[in-house]
DNA sequence: TGTATTTTGTGAATTGTTTCACAATAGATC
DNA sequence: GATCTATTGTGAAACAATTCACAAAATACA
């Protein structure tokens, strides 16, 4: 788009954080500015991408494709992020009938794909009641990292990291602060 | 299943925090334990029930029914955490013929139906591009709190809430720690 | 070339959160 | 019923994150 230079309090509107923020952030990681000619954008974005290992492709399976699997194996962008879905599993033979553009494998194939494509991170994606179990059988086959969709803290060896994702918090969340906001609102009247 | 005792380090192991975290929320919210005989379990719940208002439900919509809405929308537990999908919108008319269980509403219900059903919340699954646009509808609708799940920073009165969920986030996040364990163990070596 | 202006970079101050440490106390044991 | 024990409840201490405030530098302009 043409644009050159970019200044702190730029990018903090566009973030939603402080200018100061932006500029301890770029500062802890060694991102040099301009002063009075602001960041340039080149530099920047080629800064950040090495910073979030953005140039390095990882390669990453899902297992587990119910809803949400199936949601997040079609979702394109994940590419433009380092981010690379190389196969999907489920232990359900009729997921397997690849009805649609994503291929699912059994889960018997997952120690062979995740050998062969390098994989360390997974994305779990299954019921609550199998997701330890097939968080264990994960971690086995030599998954370093986790990202678990299912409302369970996994048990994992300290080796192994785990983000938990809940939906359902995320929801509930808003909802509160909703309700909150217009007690207050009351309050005032 | 019999238990009517907790204590907050069993509290604490479950959810993966510290008994003192467990006990200063408690206490933050004026619930009391008892000195050697930690928390009875049923009014504990009921406490919490009151505190996470789950004792009301919510009356949410989905809007943008593609990958993610349609996950979303077909997860059943949101009811038990008070979670109460009304109604899905979406603007492609071959959406609306509901080749599934959800039905999918145009665009131009949308008024009605949150009119309707007192919609408050709304969670937001449309593409990036479409998003300030569809969020501004919602605000004008009076649409309170939004869960919105594409990678844009909405803008919004300050009498709104936004939760942004951004899954590639959550996913980089997750390869990043993995990436960083394995240079730290290398450098042991 | 000198002065004014803009924006960075970062210590210091502030604010927020988590952990520590221990007195208070309810219940168990003898 | 006296003593011992386990657990809460919470100030104080430690730690972490954010904001403030301003000197330093780069550029613009006279
Ligand atoms: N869909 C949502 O919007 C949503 C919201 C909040 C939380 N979650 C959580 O995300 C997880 C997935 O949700 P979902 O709606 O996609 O569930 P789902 O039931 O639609 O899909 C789960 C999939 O996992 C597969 N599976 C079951 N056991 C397995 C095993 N041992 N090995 C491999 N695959 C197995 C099933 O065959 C199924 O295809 C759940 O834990 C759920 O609680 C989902
Ligand atoms: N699917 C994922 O796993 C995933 C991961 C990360 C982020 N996201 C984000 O979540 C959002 C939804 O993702 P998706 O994969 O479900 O996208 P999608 O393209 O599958 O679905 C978007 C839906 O929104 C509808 N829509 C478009 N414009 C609309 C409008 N103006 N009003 C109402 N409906 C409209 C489309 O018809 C479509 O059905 C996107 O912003 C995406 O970036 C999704």
């Amino acid at each position: 788009m043409g644009v050159t230079r970019v200044y702190s309090y730029t990018l903090a509107g566009k973030a939603g954080v402080t200018p100061e923020q932006v500029r301890k952030d770029f500062s802890e990681y060694g991102i040099k500015g301009n002063r009075r000619g602001g960041y340039l954008t080149e530099s920047l974005i080629r800064a950040i991408e090495v910073i979030f290992s953005r140039d390095r492709k990882s390669n990453v399976v899902v297992v587990g494709m119910g809803n949400l699997g199936q949601a997040l194996s079609r979702y394109e962008r994940f590419a433009g992020r380092g981010i690379n879905i190389v196969a999907t599993f489920d232990i359900d033979p009729y997921k397997h009938k690849s009805r649609s553009d994503i291929h699912v494998y059994p889960m018997e194939r997952l120690e062979e794909i995740t050998e062969r494509f390098g994989v360390t991170v997974a994305i779990l994606a299954v019921p609550e009641i199998s997701a330890q179990e097939v968080c264990d059988e994960l971690v086995n086959l030599g998954i370093r990292g986790i990202v678990n969709f299912s409302p369970v803290l996994l048990k994992v060896p300290q080796y192994v990291v785990v983000n938990n994702v809940n939906l359902s918090d995320e929801i509930e969340s808003v909802i509160l602060s909703v309700r909150r906001m217009k007690e207050e609102q009351t309050l005032f009247l």
